[in-house]
DNA sequence: ATGACCTAACTTTTAGGA
């Protein structure tokens, strides 16, 4: 069987409430990680979204950051929180398991990276702990040898190549390196990243901004990943980036990003 | 023309995004 799984920061749920059906209609991944959704679990869309055939998980907040996973299928051990007695107030972390007869149990991080700006200043500080953070959860999961996956907007430019011109963005928070430092520890502990198993000849980038044209003049940076554990990459099939949906009607600023696996 | 964004909020301006 084929499974499906996306991630898509969608800059408020409710502001987006034709888009993200639309697209689900399309597509039809099994898995949707949803990031800043904005708004409070009880004022999410929910009926529209359970209609479709998903299984909502949400860990929302009010006006900024938010995360949620739509699911066909019921996960389990859902975990809001990054690392265990965290008093972290700000929604960007869901941890769920799926459990899919005949196949190994598929850990699913859903992440919304804090961005940083500026640099330096406190919101950098508070950058580079979630990702120390992330880093000592992903090292617990990758030692599970399970197949582990993490999706979401990691507010990263990995490399020179991930950004349309990336001598505007030495001081940014998305491309300092203590940035990069703390991701390539990351990537190091064994995870790949889809797009790259793709060995696409072009990069796709996954966010353009609103301001001075950007997507018009292609002015975007890859920072929405997908990153697979070896059991994941076992029964990896393709990446996409799903770059068309930037130029629809009212579209999020950052486009998704779907992964596809061969199960049993 | 030499500017030109979007979301959500106790909204008429501000914070946050990237």
């Amino acid at each position: 069987m084929k499974l499906k799984i996306s991630s898509w920061n969608v800059n408020g749920i409710r502001a987006r409430i034709e888009e993200i059906p639309k697209w689900l209609k399309e597509y039809d991944p099994d898995i949707l990680c949803l990031n800043e959704t904005k708004c409070l679990n009880e004022d999410f869309p929910s009926n529209i979204f359970e209609e479709l055939g998903y299984n909502l998980y949400l860990n929302g907040q009010k006006s900024f950051n938010g995360v949620a996973i739509f699911s066909k299928y019921e996960l389990t051990d859902i975990d809001f929180h990054l690392y265990p007695g965290s008093d972290d107030e700000q929604a960007r972390f869901i941890e769920a398991k799926l459990n899919i007869p005949d196949n190994p149990t598929i850990i699913i991080n859903c992440i919304y990276l804090p961005n940083g700006n500026p640099y330096p200043s406190e919101k950098f500080d508070y950058k580079l702990e979630w990702m120390e953070q992330l880093f000592n959860r992903a090292k617990q999961n990758m030692s599970t040898e399970l197949p582990y996956i993490i999706l979401g907007d990691f507010n990263v430019i990995p490399t020179e190549s991930d950004v349309y011109d990336h001598t505007n963005w030495l001081d940014d928070a998305l491309f300092r390196i203590e940035t990069k430092k703390k991701y390539r520890q990351l990537i190091n502990l064994g995870l790949y990243d889809a797009f790259l198993l793709e060995k696409k000849t072009m990069v796709e980038y996954t966010h353009w901004d609103y301001q001075g044209g950007a997507w018009d003049k292609n002015h975007g940076v890859r920072i929405d990943h997908i990153l697979l554990s070896p059991a994941a990459c076992y029964t990896f099939n393709n990446m996409r980036t799903h770059t068309n949906v930037r130029g629809s009607e009212k579209p999020s600023d950052h486009v998704p990003v779907s992964a596809e696996f061969i199960l049993a």
